[in-house]
DNA sequence: CGATTAGCATACCGACGGGTAGGTATGCGA
DNA sequence: TCGCATACCTACCCGTCGGTATGCTAATCG
């Protein structure tokens, strides 16, 4: 089992190091040199884990479903059953990981881009659209929203939204003060969502709940 | 002067064909050669137009400018001297021009993707915001806007949302109904920008230069 | 205790892309 | 009409990058 654990800890390795340099220089801007160099490995290693470049962002990408989306139970636990809040929570969560995690901000940008034409960079897009349109769709069965909202056009433009701030932060603090930005972004755009005259009742800040860490087995 | 004529054609040629396969491949992704295609010319005419790749892809940038943004005073026009429906209406505008126009479309790619360093691209993207700003202050002292809303982070904010819904338009069908998404942002966004029971009568949709709307459907 | 194979490293290949060198045709001023 | 700058083309250079072929080593297994 010794040579397995070292595999599995160099294929590690490689996932995190293309992650960062992904997400530092996108797709073709990264070379296979460049991750080699990162991990601290040779392509050889490289091309006998991963058949090809596209496979290694592909990976990335499916890395990041390995905590993502939480399961629908566990936000809602944490926010009393409450889907708009838990909605909200997910937003939190989901830029605290993009501020931290390397593997998250990397398979945004390789979705994004998506230069390759395999189905799964689309399938992580429509997981994020659909995630954000089950809790709407909820939300509007516990009366928490206005009456008439087009569900699913409000979903992509969340997900957009969302995305769009990341890049603003990005382009213009390094993404430091994405959790401030998000707030700011709930602000403006609840009162929309809600019925009028509703109360500002909800949480705007990042829920402290206790971690499951479900990251990958760090370097 | 023939010749001088025919210079500037083929240098619009080429600023045109390098803005469609930016916009299509993005900086990296699309080869010297592609453009030439494109264009009908060969490297040579290119480089000498152009001493660098960079250089060309600065100069779309560049050209956007030539557009945008458009002059306050034009925009007001438009709105009855009304910066908040100004705003709304340059949204529209951009959205209209990012549909049809590949320059646009290239010089937004570009300035976000930003793997130069050259102070260009970052001169846009603080165009776009600080336009909006003006346009959000402005429209503060209309009292069109809600008290103790920050001007600052609501532009960046705008410019993000903005972006980001173009890239999911993008993403999802082609960018084909941009202007509709547009207007859910602004259905989903004013009520949290405007003070609580102002009346929901802003045109949303795109201003129609030659012909001033009469009636206005109102949100 | 060999034999085998997983898990890498090394060295290399073909293609491609940015950029250059040098030539050429065309206008344009004198 | 002569000279020269402009505007462009052809051919090539050379570094880089994705990918491969092969060699080596240590763990694993009969």
């Amino acid at each position: 089992m010794r040579k397995k654990e070292r595999a599995e800890l160099t294929r590690a390795k490689l996932i995190k190091a293309a992650a960062t340099t992904f997400d530092d220089k996108g797709f073709r801007g990264t070379s296979l040199q460049d991750v080699c160099e990162a991990a601290g490995v040779t392509k050889g290693a490289l091309y006998f884990h991963f058949p090809s470049k596209d496979a290694l962002a592909l990976a990335v990408i499916e890395e990041h479903y390995r905590g993502w989306p939480p399961s629908v139970d566990s936000l809602l636990l944490t926010s009393d059953g409450r889907a708009l809040q838990a909605l909200v929570d997910l937003s939190f969560q989901f830029a605290g990981q993009l501020v931290g995690d390397p593997v998250i901000r990397a398979a945004v940008r390789l979705v994004f881009e998506s230069e390759f034409d395999e189905p799964e960079p689309r399938r992580a897009f429509s997981g994020w659209i659909s995630a954000a349109g089950a809790l709407l769709a909820q939300s509007a069965e516990q009366g928490d929203l206005r009456d008439g909202l087009d569900l699913t056009a409000t979903a992509e433009l969340l997900v957009g939204v969302f995305t769009g701030s990341q890049l603003v932060a990005q382009s213009l603090t390094g993404r430091k003060d994405m959790i401030e930005r998000i707030r700011h972004l709930w602000v403006c755009f609840l009162p929309g969502l809600r019925p009028d005259g509703a109360p500002a009742d909800l949480r705007l800040e990042p829920p402290t709940l206790e971690r499951p860490r479900v990251t990958s087995p760090s370097l």
